[in-house]
DNA sequence: GACTTTTAGACCAATTTGGTCGATAAGTTG
DNA sequence: CAACTTATCGACCAAATTGGTCTAAAAGTC
């Protein structure tokens, strides 16, 4: 029996995923892809329209990956509270670890390339509707009391994005979870005595 | 005060190591190294006169801050069976920080380029050098019985490169020194009993 | 202000690269 | 087996990239 095209599809992606995520996309050449897949440069081409297509693919399953991800570890938990930490933890820990999606979301260079900034907004706009949901959840619940549910989630994703830059340089985990916590607490409690 | 040549130089040597390290000689274009060094294409060339020539420098500068360390590691010991367990560690240890070198010594596409050989070759002959001389003081202080030197420290440094693959994928150090400890027990008692 | 050293932009030849095409092989289906 | 579809691959190409040169001007030195 032979593969199925969404086998072979599979097999490239994968390997173009190592070999991206090492060079990024500019120095990986579709003849490394398809060496490293065992394939011909051409039957690289009979399964993806262009580089651009392989790398689409790439991120994409980078970023489904993510999602799944946190929504797994939200389902973990119980109170909203420890859901919006579980989220923040998850995202950071896991992105980490997705160099293509995480390049395509930060790298000037892939500006260029449309299908980035749709898969950005995509992926913006998932992180709110994820984010709202569990507000809603916590509204729900009568632990949390918002006014507007999508600009809040708007801007606790927002603030989010400034504690990236802290998580990749610092190493210590320990240290980043006490930062996040101390933010929580104010994001949960406020700053103005009751 | 101008910068002086060498300090260009250094500074031009010292991107491009970093650049090379993460790269490879192949995917480092010289536009890069130039980026990275606050300076023109062109006049990367007025100090270089090839990318085969920055390359030899950054690996000829690595080369030689491991001959350091190993030289420094062994005088920090007293007996011979302590300097012998000094030089196989720190070789390990800091060549593993030297990408470029160790591309230099492996890499197989490298092997086009003449210096490389006469490179690698200057370096095997350093490490019989100095294995030699710690042979030699452990038979001055009547620590070992050894016929003939020369032979005997070759077969030692050859016996060595067999390490290198464990370590390469090991990355429990400790685990990695008791192998090596169990290595030194045959290397100094003999495998027979006396 | 003559002279040397640096710098950098324009330029070039050679290689590399993304992508195409046609021919052949391998599977499938009837 | 024969018609047909799908997969594989080497040869090929135009465009981009790259290592490297050259010239001219800026900066430093005496």
């Amino acid at each position: 029996m032979k593969n199925s095209r969404k086998d072979v599809r599979e097999t490239i992606i994968n390997a173009a995923s190592v070999i991206f995520a090492r060079f990024g996309f500019k120095k990986t050449t579709v003849k490394e892809i398809a060496q490293a897949a065992h394939k011909a440069k051409s039957s690289v081409y009979h399964y993806f329209k262009s580089k651009n297509k392989i790398f689409k693919a790439v991120v994409e399953k980078e970023s489904e990956l993510l999602k799944k991800e946190i929504i797994k570890s939200i389902n973990n938990e119980d109170t909203p509270q420890k859901k919006i930490r579980a989220y923040i933890i998850t995202r950071m820990k896991v992105l980490n670890n997705l160099a293509n999606f995480y390049n395509a979301l930060k790298d000037e260079y892939l500006n260029h390339y449309g299908f980035i900034e749709k898969l950005r907004e995509k992926h913006y706009a998932d992180e709110i509707t994820i984010m709202k949901k569990i507000l809603e959840n916590g509204v729900d619940e009568e632990v949390f009391l918002i006014k507007d549910l999508e600009t809040t989630a708007y801007s606790i994703i927002t603030a989010l994005r400034g504690l990236e830059y802290s998580w990749v340089i610092e190493n210590n985990v320990s240290m980043i979870e006490k930062k996040i916590d101390n933010l929580l607490e104010i994001l949960f409690n406020g700053l103005v005595k009751k």
